[in-house]
DNA sequence: TATTTTCTTGAACAATCATTCAAAACATTA
DNA sequence: TAATGTTTTGAATGATTGTTCAAGAAAATA
């Protein structure tokens, strides 16, 4: 009937992400994408409609699979305090071994697009949501195994490791420092203790 | 000798900090930064050299007020820790309160402009640095006057007031609620206790 | 008041921006 | 193979970008 695309929706995701990501939003102009995805300018307008289209699908593309990883991490240990612990662990090595400092893509979108944004500013806080809702899960599990004292609220702990978990991120970019970062980590995950 | 600059420095400041602020550095065109500031590109180019240059300058005003106003708050209260949990208390209520949620001016930055970019990745860093220093000298006071147990260490409770304050401002971002905040921000204090 | 020197003005600059579109290419169906 | 219809191409678009500069305005000195 008609000729069909012949570029990898993914891929293409994947690529124009890291420019998203390293650039920002604003900076990354569409002659860098034409460059890192290969497609011409009139092939992303075709599959995406705009600059913003395209972004929102790396936004889509991101949150699913850093959902994804948190979901992995928090099942991958023995217990649910366990799994967050390791959770953290990880975080920290990534703030630290990252050659470049990208951050989060997405705190660094929220940062820099105003909310005024509708379409962008509701995709991050809906993968916001889901990240502490998927800590908070852990928490709950957590609270009933008796792993968690009872007098804790599940909560309140659930927003307190999302705000560290952002704090993180920012404190990295200036202070990506091995031995800094682990002492703020462990401190950060007192809290969960009786 | 010579005509004298008609403008005050402080005032273009302000206004053009606001521009930044609100709009992000790269979104910020001198159009807008010529209508805030009432100056014409001429005279913003003559006295600061560029529109980076004046985007130095404003973040070096806004670090300065920020640090004095962390200075007074610290000292306001009748303790070392009653002073940060002062502190913690006003950031809450600029969070929740401010109509637009701009955050803070410095962390935006430094989430959207590139590391790579040395002068304005070192201005966000001294900043950052000084504000812990801040903290840190409070903590130090609280140990040595028995406020805080002396297993606590005031150089990684600083990090993580840091962490938690930046923390804080992204995590506002998506969920500027009074009761949610609050909360979050209790549960960060805790940590200062016994 | 005349001179000097700097500041202000605002139009003009080349560069770059996001976006469009008509023509060419091509995979699919008939 | 021929017809169909979508995708790809890449030059062109008009708008906007940061920056410059020559001319006019004005403050300070002599």
């Amino acid at each position: 009937m008609a000729r069909t695309a012949c570029f990898d929706r993914e891929d293409v995701l994947q690529k124009a992400m890291n420019v998203f990501w390293q650039e920002g939003y604003c900076k990354c102009s569409i002659t860098s994408l034409v460059e890192a995805t290969g497609l011409q300018p009139g092939s992303i307008y075709g599959a995406f409609g705009s600059k913003e289209g395209l972004f929102l699908a790396t936004l889509e593309y991101y949150s699913q699979q850093s959902r994804k990883k948190l979901k992995k991490s928090l099942e991958a240990a023995g217990s649910a305090l366990d799994g967050i612990r390791f959770f953290f662990g990880i975080v920290g090595d990534v703030l630290m071994d990252e050659q470049e400092q990208r951050g989060c893509f997405l705190v660094n979108t929220v940062l820099e697009i105003s909310p005024d944004n509708a379409s962008i500013h509701k995709a991050v806080k809906t993968h916001f949501e889901g990240m502490e809702s998927l800590l908070l899960d852990s928490l709950d599990k957590a609270l009933k195994a008796g792993e968690l004292a009872s007098s804790k609220n599940p909560e309140i702990l659930a927003r307190y490791l999302m705000v560290s978990l952002w704090g993180l991120q920012v404190f990295a970019k200036t202070r990506p420092d091995r031995e800094v970062i682990g002492g703020v980590i462990t401190q950060i995950l007192t809290t969960l203790e009786v």
